[in-house]
DNA sequence: TTAGTTTGTTCACCACGCGTACAAAGTCCG
DNA sequence: CGGACTTTGTACGCGTGGTGAACAAACTAA
């Protein structure tokens, strides 16, 4: 005998739970049955099938074959198909950029390094990015119709709200410049951009650390970063500056002199410039981050101090960022992180005797796991995460159902 | 000749707004005539009017008088009535506790000063909050059915989403006890509790800086601690511990001994007591925050010295945060903060010196303005928050029609 | 006073979601 | 191997909520 399904019906849609709600469910990709989403979501099992149909037909949940019978006829399953459409990633830096098509996963398709130097402006760099990307989808032989958004990471501040690049000390001429709206002339798709460490904090939480929703992620490369997760969101400052610990001061460098202007920056100290300089002293030449990790790798006792002093010297920083923002993981990741771990040795031994034992208790201090392609990752996320929202996949239900009524 | 009412309702009802969110409209306290709500919103007048009915009839909306007419029938208007409901709001210190009853929009109704010793445990404290509740009700005459919530402010960390304090320093007996239960049982309404200066941040926030979504609050006092307000929510980190900036190392203090155990921390240099020391070195005594106070409105060289390396300390500090954090305001408090603006002048000194120029352009760094009872105001908005959003707010509208239906 | 305008209220219609009924497709047991 | 049972999937009547139009009320302007 079949029970009789929910009562009084006087509260009935209280709990709005459109199909954007639905599918905010099935985003984890874990397949489910039709009953299953009925009891999760408190729908009655006639409108989880509606729901579920009007999510089939977009493309965007996939039936994935029968779950085992409990008894009776055998439930067929959904889940998110990320296959569905696909979002272009980009991750700029100083002189050279990946651009990538990924699915809305973040997985990546094709990808692409090419030699683009940042301070040739933007219309430059964002012609041939969008000439790359036009090339990537001929090379999947995807439609860029799939296109649902494109995510790009800058090397230098960014006013995410409006996509424009604010005061940039490496980017010439990309000052207030609107790239959504020049990007969106070849691509008309949202457009997001943001701070590159920001994109590679969002990448390395999302795939590496769901659980930490206090995550503090650093860059340590020619310049010092920090990408700021807290509460499970970015957060970017008042001007889209935060995270810039390159020019914060540490008590060691009373005497060096910062190209800022300023004595004792961290980056003067700690940047990769810097140990190359601390090396070059001791006649050992490594003018680039590769001649640095090979040199650690091969046990360059000189190498290893100067990575780990410098591993020190961002610690001090650390110890303060610690206090005052409590994270439960500080993810170390740029070019000088990646040379052994010498430099996260360094870090933990300042940050684990400077702080007080309530805030260390639980955290993780760690390297980098996405060794390449957090930013690519990153960008992808930060798209998906907007364009796959409940309200952005409610609307575009309800546009594809309005087409389909004026063309029967 | 009227013109005719919106079109297709093919796309009826994706809005999804309903009384909740009306209410949100109005809760900036502007009154707004049914015309106006129905433009806003875009539903239907009919429909306005029916919820405006809800929410007049629950008294969280007053009609406020007639707007003027243009041309036909003058319209009545509506508004936020702040005064419906009230709020007790609790902000406990070491040694004693303010407990005040306020109305929805923070304004104090009522509120008592009490000698409290939080070392008393939390039974005592909270038995003694509560009976001086009670007292608080009767002395301005309202009902006890008319309270929304609780917010209460405590001296130390504490978990905020289950309520509970975190290993408090200054706090014996409190660790992880369970706050919201045991008042629950004198008030049966939902019990928010924070961290004092979290709490006071709020406060200043809101009813100081409103536009300013990044502002970090400093209370300097015994202790320094920060509030961090990011993106406009309070940020609390893993455990809560956050804005906990008392034991970050100072440069100047490498021989100076904390009682953490560790040395250099700021508090160590900049807190009340250690400023007290400085000054009884110099044979003047200065044993309370108000001593503090009057020695430096005389204008005491060596105290408004002492008073201002203390800034600079703290200055130090501060300039690590701006850089992580890009507030747009910096809100000193506390006891040492209102002796003078002569922590304020240390601190602007350092900090406007050691930033970048990007990041302190637009910086403001300013005294706390709600001189006292910053904490109960915000302890009060933290509840409103919660008990004034939209969800709360329907769920409420709901529960009072059925029950008018049950008693006709 | 009258025409015109805007607000406030009532009411029929319509779409959406719910719950029920029933067919379909399995499992389990004799 | 077939019937009893269980669970899924689909079709359909019904109630609710929101809309828009019609109309009454209240005021301005000529």
């Amino acid at each position: 005998m079949a029970i009789p399904e929910q009562g009084s019906s006087a509260i009935a849609g209280i709990g709005g739970a459109r199909s954007g709600d639905l599918f905010q469910i099935l985003l984890d990709g874990t397949p489910r049955t039709r009953a299953e989403l009925a009891v999760m979501t408190g729908l009655a099992r006639s409108t989880i099938a509606a729901r579920v149909d009007a999510l089939m037909d977009s493309g965007l949940v996939n039936a994935v074959g029968e779950a085992a019978s409990s008894g009776g006829r055998p439930p067929s399953r959904f889940a998110f198909n990320p296959a569905a459409r696909v979002v272009l990633a980009v991750d700029l830096g100083a002189r050279h950029g990946v651009i990538a098509i990924t699915d809305l996963a973040g997985s990546i398709l094709a990808r692409v390094r090419a030699d683009i130097s940042i301070d040739s402006g933007p219309q430059v760099v964002l012609d041939l990015v969008t000439k790359t990307a036009h090339q990537l989808f001929d090379s999947i032989g995807r439609n860029e119709l799939d296109l649902v958004g494109i995510g790009i990471g800058l090397p230098g501040p960014v006013e995410h709200t409006s996509g424009r690049p604010a005061n940039p000390p490496i980017m010439p001429g990309w000052h207030d410049f609107d790239v959504p709206e020049y990007v969106r002339r070849s691509f008309d798709v949202p457009v997001l951009v943001d701070n590159d460490v920001n994109i590679m904090a969002l990448g390395e939480q999302r795939t590496h650390w769901p659980t930490h929703d206090n995550l503090l992620f650093i860059k340590a490369a020619t310049g010092i970063g920090a990408g700021i997760i807290s509460n499970g969101q970015l957060q970017r400052g008042a001007l889209g500056t935060a995270g810039d610990l390159g020019h914060v001061r540490v008590a060691r460098g009373t005497d060096v002199i910062c190209r800022c202007g300023n004595i004792g920056c961290l980056e003067a100290l700690a940047g990769a410039p810097a140990i190359a300089a601390t090396l070059a002293a001791q006649n050992i030449s490594a003018p680039t981050s590769e001649d640095l990790i090979v040199l650690a790798e091969h046990g360059s006792p000189e190498t290893i101090a100067a990575l780990r002093q410098a591993g020190r010297d961002l610690g001090e920083v650390l110890a303060t960022c610690v206090s005052l923002l409590n994270p439960s993981v500080i993810v170390l990741g740029g070019s000088t992180a990646t040379a052994g771990d010498h430099l996260l040795a360094g870090v933990r031994e300042v940050v684990y005797n400077r702080s007080l034992p309530l805030a260390t208790a639980h955290l993780s201090i760690a390297g980098a796991r996405s060794a390449d392609g957090a930013g690519i990752v990153g960008a992808s996320m930060m798209v998906t995460q907007e364009v796959l929202s409940a309200e952005a996949i409610e609307s575009m239900l309800v546009l594809r159902a309005s087409l389909a009524l004026s063309t029967p």
